[in-house]
RNA sequence: GCGCUCAUGGUCUAGAGGUAGGAUUUUGGGUUUCCAACCCAAAUACCCGGGUUCGAAUCCCGGUGGGCGCACCA
């Protein structure tokens, strides 16, 4: 049987095997920008985050979770509400919809439009009879489109679901500087949902209204950002760097840049900034991505969010959606401690110098991943057809099943025991195994394959005379022969080469 | 949100005013000493609501969802 090699049968697989389903509910028909993960696609993604997880901790990072439901005025204070809600006019005739203040600069360039109420921007349009440049016909009354999910708690007081989980780690500053014992920097992630209500979501899991966050945080004085330590282990790794300047010639192939030359050429400021650069691509590291699909993408001056003095974007290079931001590495400054230091009414200065007597606000570094989007690149760029079989090429890092353990024939009662036995030792040896018996060997090897479980271990009429097993390698299919005691550590640590 | 277009088993699809066919998958059984083999048996579908019609999965309207273009995407 052919198998076509496109993005048709990567898009059946991703939902045949169990990786990710939706729109949800399926059953009512789904609801755009919110989708399901299936055991496969969880077991892949638990495993990412076990693996992010362990690899912070030995970078000394702690774990803190907060709420989804936020009062409003925290929102207010990070400057969300303000930039999160677009005033919106409709065309009365053809519902056209236009963004009433970006409208107003293009029809009267001259006009002062940042600071106008809804209500005085209304008059402005009526004053000049402004008309749908679609069809000419009059506008309604300007609504707000907010960004933002709201909701009720309580007898009425709005609350809205976080739209990111950062802001939420840094309302827990005073907490975590006492409890990191005012180790500066203070180095914190948080990892869960966010909501936006994108006005139409597409490119599937790309942009959801529900997805997950996993973001790091440094909380640092200005003068470790320019005097990390840190840094200096890692200086002399090289980024693919795309800045800016090279976007605005035109240019798409990144730099492979060493840090430290990057802050002698200034594409960089901060050698702690670039520490930042450097982890967000060390986790993704972890996760088999091929080389030639990442890069580090700077944003232009008027692309970056309201908080930012820089940021950069880790890119993955797709084949249904192109380039697609899996990380964003910002540069927030005092910003967000400044606000919520304002509107909350505490002081957030704090001495982070060997000199007590100097205090400041800290500054923030943050590294936002997209989990969704890390998992739909990841099985994209690891898809692969071979002749005759899909071969989902991920690391055994990461992979849902990490091996599968199959009796040659499911008819004789013995081999199928040892087979079950095995598999239960491997469990207890707390590797994800996975038991099937049914259909021929040829197939249930297959199903592995678009599993991506890096190995099959296969019990045969020899292994009830002298206890070895064959071993497969999902790439090579090349089988050998092992003990089974043996088992766990060849899965650790790959097949011995082959010499040829 | 607008315009165009599409929606059939888990997946991929054929068909079309008279209630659905294939491939694959799944399940049970047989066979099988290592790469989607074979044999037997079975299971599963016309997105939702309304209208036209003797009869609608098919035609019409609306909704929902997908794709493309525009807008949006801090």
């Amino acid at each position: 049987m052919k198998i076509e090699d496109n993005i048709e049968t990567f898009n059946s697989l991703v939902k045949r095997q169990g990786f990710v389903w939706g729109p949800s509910p399926e059953i009512y028909g789904g609801l755009a920008g919110f989708y399901s993960y299936g055991p496969a696609g969880m077991a892949l993604k638990n495993n990412i985050i076990s693996l992010f997880r362990k690899e912070l901790r030995a970078l000394g990072f702690s774990e803190v979770e907060c709420p989804i439901v936020t009062p409003e005025i925290v929102w207010e204070a990070s400057g969300h509400l303000e930039r999160f809600i677009d005033p919106v006019i409709k065309c009365k005739k053809c519902e056209s919809i236009f963004r009433a203040d970006k409208f107003l600069k293009e029809q009267m360039p001259d006009a002062m439009i940042d600071g106008l109420s809804f209500k005085e921007m209304e008059v402005l349009i009526k004053s000049n009879s402004l008309t749908c440049p679609e069809c000419d016909s009059e506008f309604d009354k300007i609504e707000d489109y907010n960004l933002m999910l709201k909701t009720n708690v309580g007898a009425g007081n709005t609350a809205y679901l976080r739209p990111e989980t950062a802001t939420t780690t840094y309302l827990l500053f005073n907490r975590l500087s006492q409890v990191l014992r005012k180790q500066y920097p203070l180095k914190v992630f948080q990892y869960g949902k966010a909501f936006r209500n994108e006005i139409s979501p597409r490119q599937g899991v790309l942009r959801m209204r529900s997805f997950d966050q996993f973001e790091l945080q440094m909380f640092i004085s200005k003068e470790q950002e320019y005097n990390l330590e840190d840094f200096n282990d890692i200086k002399h790794n090289k980024l693919p760097l795309l800045d800016w300047r090279l976007q605005d010639k035109n240019i798409a192939i990144p730099n492979q840049i060493d840090l430290e030359d990057a802050i002698e050429k200034k594409i960089l400021k901060k050698p702690a900034y670039a520490y930042c650069l450097y982890l967000s691509y060390f986790l993704i590291s972890k996760l088999g991505y091929p080389d030639e699909v990442i890069r580090f993408r700077q944003h232009s001056p008027n692309e970056k969010a309201h908080y930012a003095d820089d940021a950069w974007d880790l890119e993955v290079n797709t084949t249904q959606f192109g380039w697609v931001e899996i990380c964003g590495i910002h540069d927030r400054t005092d910003y967000d401690l400044k606000r919520h230091g304002k509107y909350s009414k505490q002081n957030f200065e704090v001495s982070m110098d060997t000199n007590p007597s100097i205090k400041e606000i800290p500054q923030i570094l943050e590294i936002a991943y997209g989990i969704d989007r890390i998992i739909y690149t990841l099985l994209e760029t690891n898809f692969n057809v071979e002749d005759k079989r899909i071969n989902l090429k991920l690391s055994k890092n990461v992979a849902p099943n990490q091996v599968a353990v199959f009796p040659l024939v499911k008819n004789k009662e013995k081999i199928r025991l040892l087979a079950k036995k095995i598999h239960r030792g491997l469990l207890q040896n707390l590797i994800y195994s996975y038991y099937d018996e049914s259909g021929s060997i040829g197939k249930r090897y297959r199903r592995q394959d678009e599993l991506g479980t890096p190995y099959c271990v296969t019990i045969d009429y020899d292994s009830l005379e002298d206890s070895t097993v064959t071993i497969r390698e999902r790439d090579t299919m090349t089988q050998i022969r092992i003990d089974i005691s043996e088992i766990p550590m060849t899965i650790k640590n790959g097949l011995p080469k082959i010499k040829e």
